[in-house]
DNA sequence: CATTTTCTTTAGTGACCATTACAAAATCCT
DNA sequence: AGGATTTTGTAATGGTCACTAAAGAAAATG
C-alpha cells in the first residue's frame, strides 16, 4: 500500500484548493449558531466564505453534508460530558455542573446564543440537517443516562429526561434573549428539583 | 348610526363567501400545529380548507395575518391561565399546576405536540410570524411574573424565567416525541425545584 | 511541451414560495 | 331587468432557494 499517501498531504495532483475547509467550517459553525440552518441561505454562506457555489459543491457536497460537518464539530468542542460526568463524581454535582455549564455557554457569547444541535433538531421533521442534529442530540442523551444509571439505575430515565427537557429550555430562553445571570438562576433551581430527585450528595 | 348593522350578519351586498373563516381558522391551527408555520405552504393550506388562494388572501390577507389570528385563538383556547392562577392560590401549588397542564396539553393529541406558540417563537427573528408569537408568549409570561409577584415579590422574576423555561423545555420535549409519562415525570421534577425555592405550602 | 487532474468562474437551472391580475359568477339594491 | 358589489377560479408573477453545466485556470505527471 504505498499508492495511498497520508490524507492530510494536500500534494495532490491538479489545481490546489483556493480556501481552506477548516475555516469554512468555523465560519459556517459561526453563522449558523449565530441564526438557524434555515435562515443561512448559500448566497450568504458562500458569501461570508469567499468562496463560489460550485467550489463549496466540490468541497463539501451539500449545505446539509456540511452542515453535518459543522455539527460534529460543534459536538465535540462544545460542552465535553466527558470532563464534567467523570465516573464516581456524585451525580447530583455532575449534572448541576452540566446545567451550570449549559446556562453559561448558552450565553457566553450574545451572537453564538443557545445550543447549535439543540436548536437545529427542531428543524421539520424531514428535513435533513434536523435528522442528523436529532442523531447527535440522542447520542448526548444516551451517555448523560448512563452516567445516571451506574448509580441511579432505577431513574436514570426521568432523570435524563428532565435534564434534557432542561437543557433544551435554557437553550431556548438563551435564544430568546435571556442573559447569563438570569439563566444561571434557571439553572439553580433546576438543580434543586435534582437533589431532591437523587440526594444532593 | 342606523347604516352599520351588527358586524356577524352576513347580510352583505356582493358574492357570498364559499366558506366559513372560523372553520378555516380550525383547519389552520392544526396544520399550523402539527408541524410549524414554514412548513405549512399556502398550497398545503388552500388546498386542506378547500380554497383557493385569492379567496384566502380576500378574507384573510395574507398568511401571517392568518397565522396571528390562529394564535390569538390558540392562546385563548389553551392552558387558560386564569383557571390556574386564581389569586389566593398558593404559588407553588398553581404553578405545579401550570407545569403539569402543560406536560399534559403538550402531548394530549400526538399531532398537536407542544405550544404552538412556543414553537412559532422560536422562528427567525426577523419573521412577522415569529414575531407575533413573542408578543403572545409575552403577555402570558407577564401574567405569570404578576402573579408570583402577589406573595413573592422577591423572586418572581427568577421563577418567572424559571417557570417559562422549563414550559419551553416542555415544549420541546413533547415535539421531539416524549409521551405523557415521561413529560409529567420532567414536570414533578421541576415541581420539586420550584417548591424549594418558594416554599411548598 | 502536452496531457491529465482538479478546482474556479460565469451564468444559469428548475423548483417552490407567497402573492396577485383578470375576468367570470353570485348576490343585493333600485 | 340592470347596475353595484363582493367572491370566485384560472393562470400567472416575481423572488428566493439549493444546486449545476460548461469552460477556463492552476497544479502534477509524462
Amino acid at each position: 500500500m504505498v499508492t495511498k499517501e497520508n490524507a492530510k498531504q494536500p500534494a495532490r495532483r491538479g489545481r490546489p484548493r483556493g480556501f481552506d475547509t477548516e475555516t469554512a467550517l468555523d465560519t459556517g459553525q459561526r453563522l449558523f449558531h449565530a441564526s438557524s440552518y434555515d435562515a443561512v441561505g448559500l448566497a450568504a454562506l458562500t458569501d461570508a466564505l469567499g468562496v463560489k457555489p460550485p467550489s463549496f459543491y466540490k468541497a463539501f457536497g451539500s449545505k446539509a453534508a456540511f452542515f453535518s460537518r459543522v455539527l460534529e464539530r460543534y459536538a465535540q468542542s462544545a460542552l465535553a460530558l466527558d470532563d464534567i460526568l467523570q465516573p464516581g463524581r456524585p451525580p447530583a454535582q455532575a449534572l448541576a455542573a452540566l446545567l451550570e455549564s449549559a446556562a453559561r455557554t448558552y450565553t457566553q457569547d450574545p451572537e453564538q446564543r443557545g445550543c447549535l444541535v439543540l436548536e437545529a433538531a427542531r428543524g421539520q421533521d424531514g428535513d435533513d440537517s434536523a435528522t442528523h442534529a436529532r442523531r447527535v442530540a440522542e447520542q448526548r442523551r444516551n451517555r448523560i443516562r448512563q452516567f445516571i444509571a451506574r448509580t441511579h439505575p432505577e431513574c436514570a430515565a426521568a432523570v435524563t429526561d428532565f435534564v434534557t427537557s432542561t437543557m433544551s429550555g435554557l437553550s431556548a430562553s438563551a435564544r430568546e434573549g435571556m442573559d447569563q445571570t438570569r439563566l444561571m438562576e434557571v439553572a439553580r433551581i433546576a438543580i434543586a428539583g435534582l437533589e431532591k430527585q437523587l440526594g444532593s450528595e
